[in-house]
RNA sequence: GGGCGGUUAGCUCAGCUGGUUAGAGCGCUGCCUUGACAUGGCAGAGGUCACAGGUUCGAGUCCUGUAUCGCCCA
């Protein structure tokens, strides 16, 4: 580690990021204790999947969990994160099968076991991957708690889950249509199915009557493969175009079945002729239809979507998108296609591996969610969980209204298995069981029994996340001392997927809530660029983009626009965190996705913002270096015995003001979960209050120019080093590593860690400096968070009030009249209070420092001066002598100042000439808009007539 | 088609229960390498708060409608 007498001028996140990092995990300091007795705070992280690597959207949701738990650890909770990752069953299980079929390998050869290990395998890999970025970016979870969703434990979850629910009749198994994935041979849940609008056809195709009328009954399809599982051709019964026709047969073309024309209030007159035809076995209407006429199911296709030996031979084989070509083709050889329309619909596609979803029927394992939801709507309306963004809740009941049973069998390899054996001679006769290895019934005789081969539902393990990891169904201490857990936060896209179903399920199994408040963030979108080509808007592509340095401009060049979207590697949208991490730090990448959560439902991101965190942990730096360089007189003893309240100063009795302030006004942030506001008031307060004013404001002191004191100079010096220790320890959160390294260097010159002397609180001693001193911690991480209101200062805030006001009058004369730094100005500052002209001489050190001024006057009147810029607020004039040649730009700088004047007291006055208004609003605005008018209108006179005297 | 959310400075966004001349960061203009910081300092320009009605003494804020973008659901 540097000493401080060598700082390097910026802060190096990289070997600081490492440095601290490795000193939390080797002392310990995330492990949580579930014997203490202090309150709690937990956190379960929603587990990333082990299929891919980190992107942002991941470093938001971890940077704002660590902030809750880093800001809970300080104040004093018995603080717990636990850790990990999620097997991801389709998805892990389907890139791995690319993987061995690149190597020209197909699980179906190697044989389940063989196939599951290779999976373990691509698990490892990537788990260690995903969770080294997690602590890359300082995430303070306890590991030695980390759980995977298919470990040994989570099994025993699973399984008692299934079994529980299983017993009380809440799952079972049927067949029903379910999507099917012809890709991934599984089938889904119904929210794993997107749906998206596609440009299609409909084909009105004549289905000849079997009366040998020569006339048709016309159906309008989307698919019109389908035809050849057709069943019936269906009517609104209360359409009297076709009542008549109920009963009668028509011809199935392609197929020489006859099949009825029946009478269904699902059919919607409106669509095409009216007449529909019905495929009981691949549409979920026409299931529900055909259930309703006990029609019979045709299943035309086989599992991987090819036409099957249902169909006639000529389809056989052929992929359902070549038999759609071939069936239509040979209807219009037959003369039956009546018409083709271009007709916009809706086509779903598995949410993994993007293929089109086939409805199918098969025997699948179902939830019965009715009576779960129920209790997972009450649990919300009651309060007992709370969703923030509360809006986020409406959409929460929508769903959860509505929910059809859900799917979750998965014919899949990478899983948990499914709890049941089946008699082979009865498979109607079956076991379920919840214990270790075989149940009882099928240890005695393993040859009669075989266990189901499917496997779950990814989300039913992670439904018992919260739970799981804690140690549930065994009787914990982790459970009695940490469920349920304070907060869940995730991104509104899986409210119903993930969200829902954890608050079913523990309402279900514990009768508990799983969490009391739910935080949902926003979605990153990445910026991408486009070239307008006549109407159409072609994508630039990542290569070209790159040799434009598109994202190095401030501005796209003319004729290329962007455009905000769902960051995605084909659109080269995507901000890669690592990159940024490299090239700001990771304490900038955190604070910018912070300062953005309190958006909507997209983040737009943009790496200027991120830029500008960077700038500011190097201001924080910088101002802190200042300090240490500046107060290296002072001594731990000096420093732990605080300062005589009549040896602070104003600036002193103010900065610690605004410190309350800002140590309340964060810590209500905190509380209320808007962590933007929350970064925003610190960075304000340092950025501002601390470095713009108070170091400036206190350097003649610090530097010990004449007319101050050794004990002013030495109050200051406190001053400084306690204010930034508490924004150290305020910005810790979202700030880890950067705050650590300062906070450190101030612990080692000043916490007497040499001596081993415990250190006494300041505020004990009457009279002292009020803020406490924090130095026992070994870390900033453990450090206690700072306690708001206990100082203030009204007429301190008062006086410096002014002074920035005499300040800025003064700086505004040298900015606009373009009066160069370097030149020394004089200042005549005149008001008729006596007080408030001491003030002004008190700050003259000051003054002169801060405004470039070289000789200043403070009288009762205003002199008359050979020429001055002159600037009035309220009874505070100031003169500022110039050379004779500046009148003209002292003339114009009035008349702008006039103008802007002009515009308020317009208002103003407008307001106090109406009547209503008078007599309406309350009294307090009433005086407040009167006092207001009153100053502009002073103002303006004393410009105005100055403005008479500059031309005349 | 139903539901929800957004529309505030060139860009990205704050703005709580209606009441100072509507704010911030980045970008922009001018001056400045002054002994923490040019990843900086000081000063400045820039907004008819999407549009149209309404409620009110008073609307960025509340209500209705329109436009537009986006999300969810059918």
């Amino acid at each position: 580690m540097t000493t401080d007498g060598e700082l390097p001028k910026n802060f190096q996140p990289v070997e600081a990021e490492e440095r601290w990092r490795a000193f939390w995990e080797q002392q310990g300091f995330f492990g949580a204790d579930n014997s203490s007795d202090r309150d709690t705070f937990t956190i379960v992280i929603p587990p990333p999947n082990v299929t891919g690597v980190l992107h942002l959207g991941h470093g938001l949701v971890q940077t704002i969990q660590d902030v809750l738990i880093r800001y809970h650890r300080m104040a004093g909770d018995e603080t717990l994160w636990v850790p990990g990752t999620d097997h991801a069953g389709i998805a892990t299980q389907h890139v791995v099968v690319e993987k061995l079929r690149a190597e020209g390998r197909t699980r179906q050869e190697m044989g389940r076991e063989a196939f599951v290990s290779e999976v373990w395998k691509w698990k490892d890999e990537y788990h260690a991957r995903i969770t080294n970025q997690i602590k890359r970016l300082g995430c303070s979870c306890d590991w030695s708690r980390e759980a995977f969703t298919l470990d040994d434990d989570r099994a025993k979850a699973v399984r008692r889950a299934f079994k529980t629910l299983y017993d009380e009749g809440l799952i079972y198994r049927g067949k029903y249509m379910i999507n099917w994935d012809p890709v991934s041979l599984t089938a889904l849940a119904d929210d794993e199915v997107e749906y998206e609008d596609e440009e299609g056809q409909l084909w009105h195709i004549r289905y000849p009557f079997s009366d040998g009328s020569g006339r048709y009954a016309v159906v309008a399809t989307t698919r019109p493969e389908t035809l050849l599982g057709d069943t019936a051709v269906a009517v609104n019964p209360g359409d009297g175009r076709y009542t008549a026709l109920v009963g009668q047969t028509v011809d199935l073309p392609l197929t020489g079945r006859k099949i009825p024309i029946i009478a269904d209030d699902f059919v919607k007159k409106e669509f095409g002729s009216g007449m529909v035809k019905i495929t009981p076995a691949h549409d979920p209407n026409d299931f529900a239809c055909g259930q309703r006429h006990n029609m019979e199911l045709i299943n035309i296709f086989t599992d991987t979507a090819v036409v099957n030996d249902n169909a006639p031979e000529a389809y056989r084989g052929l992929d359902r998108y070549v038999a759609r070509e071939k069936v239509v083709e040979d209807l219009k050889a037959l003369g039956l296609i009546e018409k083709i329309e271009k007709h916009p619909h809706r086509v779903g596609r598995g949410y993994r591996s993007k293929a089109i979803v086939e409805p199918r029927i098969s025997d699948q394992w179902f939830v019965k969610v009715a009576p779960l939801a129920k209790l997972a709507a009450d649990a919300v309306h009651n309060g007992e969980t709370r969703i923030i963004p509360k809006a986020q809740e409406n959409t929460y009941f929508a769903w959860m209204d509505n929910l059809r049973d859900w799917c979750i069998s998965r014919q899949l390899w990478w899983g948990h298995r499914i709890p049941i054996w089946y008699r082979r001679d009865n498979r109607a006769e079956m076991v379920c069981w919840d214990g270790e290895g075989l149940p009882p019934e099928v240890a005695a005789d393993p040859d009669a029994w075989e266990q189901d081969p499917d496997v779950l539902d990814t989300w039913f393990s992670s439904a018992l996340w919260p739970f799981s990891v804690l140690g549930w169904p065994e009787d914990t201490d982790d459970m009695s001392k940490f469920f349920p857990t304070s907060v869940l936060v995730t991104g509104h896209d899986i409210l119903f997927f993930w969200v829902a179903r954890m608050i079913m399920m523990s309402k279900g199994l514990l009768k508990k809530v799983p969490f009391h408040t739910v935080y949902l963030h926003g979605l990153i979108f990445g910026k991408s660029f486009y070239r307008r080509r006549g109407g159409d808007m072609e994508l630039i592509s990542p290569t070209e983009r790159r040799e434009l340095c598109l994202d190095d401009m401030d501005s796209p060049p003319k004729g290329i626009e962007f455009k905000w979207e769902k960051m995605s590697k084909s659109k080269g949208n995507v901000i890669d965190p690592l990159d940024m991490f490299d090239q700001f730090g990771v304490d900038s990448v955190r604070s910018a996705l912070i300062a953005y959560s309190g958006q909507g439902r997209t983040i737009e991101i943009d790496k200027h913002r991120i830029a500008g965190y960077r700038n500011f942990i190097n201001k924080l730096w910088n101002a802190s270096r200042f300090v240490l360089t500046a107060t290296a007189d002072i001594t731990p003893e000096e420093f732990r015995g605080g300062v005589s309240a009549d040896s602070l100063q104003r600036e002193d009795r103010w900065i610690l003001s605004r410190l309350s302030d800002a140590i309340t006004t964060a810590t209500r942030h905190l509380d209320e979960y808007t962590f933007d506001q929350y970064i925003q008031s610190l960075y304000h307060f340092l950025w501002d209050d601390y470095c713009d004013w108070y170091v400036e404001l206190t350097k003649p002191r610090v530097y010990g120019k004449e007319g101050t004191t050794p004990e002013s100079t030495r109050a200051a010096k406190v001053v400084l080093l306690t204010v930034l220790e508490h924004v150290l320890r305020m910005l810790h959160p979202v700030i880890p590593h950067a705050t650590e390294e300062i906070w450190q260097l101030l612990r080692a010159r000043l916490a007497g860690v040499e001596t081993g002397v415990p250190v006494e609180p300041a505020t004990l001693r009457p009279g002292a400096l009020p803020f406490v001193d924090n130095f026992e911690a070994p870390s900033l991480c453990v450090a206690p968070w700072p306690k708001g209101r206990v100082y203030t200062d009204a007429a301190a805030c008062d006086g410096i009030d002014l002074l920035q006001e005499a300040l800025y009058m003064v700086r505004n004369i040298r900015g606009e009249m373009t009066v160069p730094v370097e030149m020394k100005v004089d200042v005549e500052f005149s008001h008729p209070d006596g007080a408030i002209r001491a003030l002004l001489e008190e700050a003259a050190m000051q003054i002169r420092a801060l405004a470039s001024v070289k000789e200043m006057t403070v009288v009762a009147a205003p002199g008359v001066l050979p020429f001055a810029s002159k600037a009035v607020k309220g009874d505070l004039v100031v003169q500022v002598p110039l050379p004779g040649e500046l009148r003209e730009a002292e003339v114009s700088r009035l008349e702008k100042e006039l103008g802007k004047l002009e515009k308020g007291v317009q208002g103003t006055r407008g307001k106090l000439a109406n009547e209503k208004f008078v007599a309406n609003a309350p009294e307090a605005v009433v005086v407040q808009e009167r006092e207001k008018l009153a100053k502009y209108e002073a103002d303006m006179e004393a410009i105005k007539a100055r403005l008479v005297e500059l031309r005349g």
